[in-house]
DNA sequence: GATACTAAACTGACTGGTCAGTCTAAAAAC
DNA sequence: GTTTTTAGACTGACCAGTCAGTTTAGTATC
């Protein structure tokens, strides 16, 4: 009996994203994502009761994947090499190949925007925002984490999570660098110098001094 | 009732700051900018014809304050060491003890948040920030590029501007994550370990492998 | 007498949100 | 196999509130 809806539903969420992404949540209104969508207005208010329902539904399926990503990463990385410092550095590299090419307006985190926007969002959501970002810190922390136990890092006090959030950062940063530089490869090349310095700090390349 | 105009244009900055940093300009309205000020509505309008003009004059004095804290950091340096090598770890340490004991709620650059919400800028201002950003990343690239000729790097294509890009990276992702984080610490040690990371580059420390 | 400010009322554009009603497609009734 | 029913999907005009910005009339300071 229904006409598809969540076909709608998945046009309003890709409009609003991209949207945010570009503007910022408080400075996109209903009727931009409603006119981006295609849809009217009370479309919008069919599928997303208030604004805010929007945001937590953006954020969780933003959120849904992201994990799915991230996971997809790991398992190619574990099926790709049986050594945790190799699957770390793959784990690194995808991110590099998924990097490759951004434009201006990709670039750029849901979780970062709205991160700057607080008060928007309620506990619950940004909570899940949270644990997110959390379980990527973990899986390439632990991961760094077994690879020490295995080849003990050239400097002494290595803190392996405290490398993964030194990679983030990296990440996060390349997005706000892509906004106002032209390069699209940049992106990409950050991320590889961050697997430069793991190779460094394990050894892996030789120092020629 | 005083007389001291740029008083009070300060005050209006400086609450506006704060609350832009924490939601976000749209969402900030001239109402909580004026009630945080403590200033009638009037005197917000005397001073800043437009939102907009409030929002270029907070980002003209950001940039100032960012590079003369960036030019005094470069001329510490310069002055604590001879060697072009010593000096860009003096100014990346620089920024570490800056960012010692970071409170949720200043954590955080009004460039990053701005340029989360792309539109509200005057192109002019948008080029300031762009050169703002520009001087941080040439003044520690230039440094390292220096450092790089008389100390050759332990591997062979480092790229000293990808390095400082890098660093900035870092920099903004401490920023995100200080938000949700509870280490007040944990921003320093983020850019500690970057540090760390030039010294194996340079072969300031020994591999031990 | 000019500058720096206050207090409050006001305008108009725009915002999030509502609602009465229309459309679509499939199931039920004949 | 045509007609009727039904319920979810969708529409767009409309409402009430908020926002940036204006105006006005007045006070305090130098």
């Amino acid at each position: 009996m229904p006409r598809d809806a969540s076909k709608t539903k998945n046009r309003i969420l890709d409009a609003a994203q991209t949207e945010i992404l570009g503007k910022g949540f408080a400075q996109t209104s209903v009727d931009d994502i409603q006119q981006a969508a295609e849809i009217s207005r009370g479309t919008f208010f069919y599928h997303f009761p208030t604004k805010d329902d929007l945001a937590r539904a953006l954020i969780e399926r933003y959120a849904e994947a992201d994990h799915a990503l991230v996971e997809g990463f790991r398992e190619r990385a574990e099926r790709l090499a049986t050594d945790p410092l190799q699957q770390a550095l793959i784990f690194v590299a995808l991110h590099e190949d998924l990097l490759e090419d951004v434009s201006p307006e990709e670039a750029g985190c849901l979780f970062a925007s709205f991160s700057y926007e607080a008060g928007v969002l309620d506990p619950e959501t940004e909570a899940l925002i949270v644990g997110s970002i959390d379980h990527w810190r973990r899986v390439l922390g632990g991961k760094l984490a077994e690879a020490m136990e295995r080849h003990p890092p050239v400097v002494p006090d290595a803190d392996p999570h405290l490398l993964a959030d030194m990679a983030y950062g990296i990440l996060q940063g390349a997005f706000i660098l892509r906004r106002s530089l032209d390069d699209p490869r940049l992106m990409a090349r950050h991320i590889r110098e961050f697997r430069r310095y793991l190779e460094l700090l394990f050894g892996v390349v030789e120092a020629t001094p």
